[in-house]
DNA sequence: TGTCATCCTACGATTTCACTATGATATGGT
DNA sequence: ACCATATCATAGTGAAATCGTAGGATGACA
């Protein structure tokens, strides 16, 4: 399971992208509108940008902007900058590797196998499926009376 | 990522599906063999047990078997029954649904529709693998010198 | 200079995780 | 009956993660 700031992350990107990128979003605002604990959001939001996913404008008027065009920015990096790996074991993290200390043969054990075919499969989704196209969605919130 | 509770009933699980299933496994055996703290695992084999996924004999020469021939049980079970939901938010979940309190509308979350599609590509491996092939994949322990 | 935004450090409460300790209970062999 | 040896149940422990909150420093703009 996804974490509450990893779900709160991705709200809060989707948001972005749907935003107009010409003026920045406010923290504020963002958490207000997608209910998420304002303190918590401005916390998590120094992450994203710490993960380059999102660049900040500070003082008066400044907000935050999406560091790249919706369409580059991929589900599966704002997971991993948020919750680690998307394997489920990390000796099939491509970008978390780690070798299971108990495990005695990497080639032959029949648990990897059956856990990279997992992650082949999350990232082929997640990797895939861009920001962009979440914004297209029509989800977010139906605009009241409108 | 799965915790260690989950990856150890994992590998005691493919050990039962491996061993003949005449006479029951110990704890200890499949501890020393596994590489799992003994202890631990005697806690893990009773929630296997709770779920009903092995079924214990008690007293001298007891031990642990399969509950069900190994082709009966899948990896979403055994994980599911340590680790929770496969899902990455609860508000997929078949087995342990539970609504996202700051979710509008559930339908039109297009965060939950990309959630979905992973939850049914993680689902169609792990639900559709069985201790039986995980047994039957020549893995384990290289059995030295043989 | 004042306002209002992000930024940063630190803290706290709660929960989870990975084990461990202790003893009760059941079973079979002698 | 007694003992060895297995599971079973409950509880506890230390470390880490999670989900936030508090308070203030820093920067931008009017």
């Amino acid at each position: 399971m996804l974490s509450q700031r990893g779900r709160y992350a991705l709200k809060a990107l989707t948001h972005l992208a749907r935003a107009d990128d010409s003026t920045p979003c406010q923290v504020t605002a963002i958490a207000e509108s997608e209910k998420i604990p304002r303190k918590f959001l401005e916390a998590i939001m120094s992450d994203l940008r710490r993960a380059n996913l999102v660049t900040s404008l500070r003082g008066k008027f400044g907000g935050y902007v999406l560091a790249r065009p919706p369409e580059q920015i991929m589900f599966g990096d704002i997971i991993r900058a948020t919750d680690g790996p998307l394997a489920l074991v990390p000796c099939v993290s491509k970008n978390f590797y780690r070798r299971c200390d108990d495990c005695v043969s990497e080639e032959l054990c029949a648990i990897r196998q059956v856990m990279a075919s997992v992650r082949d499969e999350v990232s082929a989704i997640l990797d895939r499926t861009s920001l962009a196209e979440a914004a297209a969605m029509a989800g977010g919130h139906p605009v009241s009376a409108e």
